[in-house]
DNA sequence: TTGATAATGCGAATTATTATCAATAAGAAA
DNA sequence: TTTCTTATTGATAATAATTCGCATTATCAA
């Protein structure tokens, strides 16, 4: 089911409205292939809203969220990041130089670990797993002496 | 090799100084068996140093991750907690109602998953495993409608 | 003991996120 | 269509965790 689709049942079922905002905050994730954080997909917004409200982008994801239509993640930033709701889990793992996000699967923990937790007696609601260190690229930089990587992307609070 | 003797090597190492504080709050994180956020460090470490100041517990616990002596866990409340390094690796539930946490290990993280990771040429550094959900306690207290799990600890910012 | 300076305490600053509230707009009903 | 109810928004203030700046203090090597 795609997430309009799953969008627009659960504005029927609640006494939500279709907003543009809520749309246009939707679209943008759906288009995105990155893990964005609010402020990222605010600027994305408003390139085709400019009146479009911070505190609307962060009303928005928090809905989608309850809804089930987004994820957020805490990867170890100051900040969340934002990705929509996937068929398959996957797990983060976030370069400590460049900030790099690179999805990895690991069916161990569905297939294994889980049902183990689930047998001590716990509900799960969620399961982030996020491995932190450096990828390739920035260990081959940062070996040769240049301690900056190859596409260093900037901490977004120091702006 | 206990917390204290690499303490005083890594000291040693670097040109630090052994002060109160830091013996004080490093005795508080030994001597509980909770993960304990800033705030809790922060009200022992007053009982025997009422002069302390937050900055410096802070401070200290940046410091003491560092130096590996401690590590920092966000568990999806919007403060981190922390517990003096461990022997063998472990990770965590969080139960969304009591906010009781609960340890456990993994061995297919780091027999196959982690190596699995390594091989993709990533570099890893640190390993984070949340789970959240719902304890026994909790599930049994919330399906008899009371809404609140027998021993819910209050959330730290209301108040 | 003394001197260099690491570390502290205090308060201000920062940053991500949330709350307030008057103004707006979605959408059901008339 | 027009009207009406109220969910939602935009603007901005408030919050809360953490960090910074700096004068003062304490550590520790000489
Ligand atoms: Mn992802
Ligand atoms: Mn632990
Ligand atoms: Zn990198
Ligand atoms: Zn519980």
């Amino acid at each position: 089911m795609s997430n309009q689709i799953s969008f627009q049942s659960a504005i029927k079922s609640r006494n939500l409205r279709m907003t543009n905002q809520r749309r246009q905050v939707l679209r943008v994730l759906e288009e995105s292939d990155e893990h964005l954080d609010a402020e990222a997909i605010y600027d994305l917004v408003r390139k085709q809203n400019p009146r479009i409200s911070l505190a609307t982008v962060y009303r928005t994801l928090a809905l989608f969220k309850e809804l089930g239509l987004v994820n957020e993640h805490k990867l170890g930033e100051d900040h969340s990041h934002f990705e929509t709701a996937q068929e398959e889990p996957h797990y983060h793992f976030t370069c400590l130089s460049c900030r790099k996000i690179i999805e990895f699967s690991a069916p161990e923990i569905e297939e294994t670990l889980l049902p183990r937790i689930a047998k001590q007696g716990l509900e799960i609601n969620e399961v982030h797993l996020i491995i932190s260190g450096y990828c390739a690229d920035c260990q081959a930089n940062l070996i040769e002496g240049k301690k900056q990587c190859s596409s260093p992307r900037p901490i977004h609070n120091q702006n």
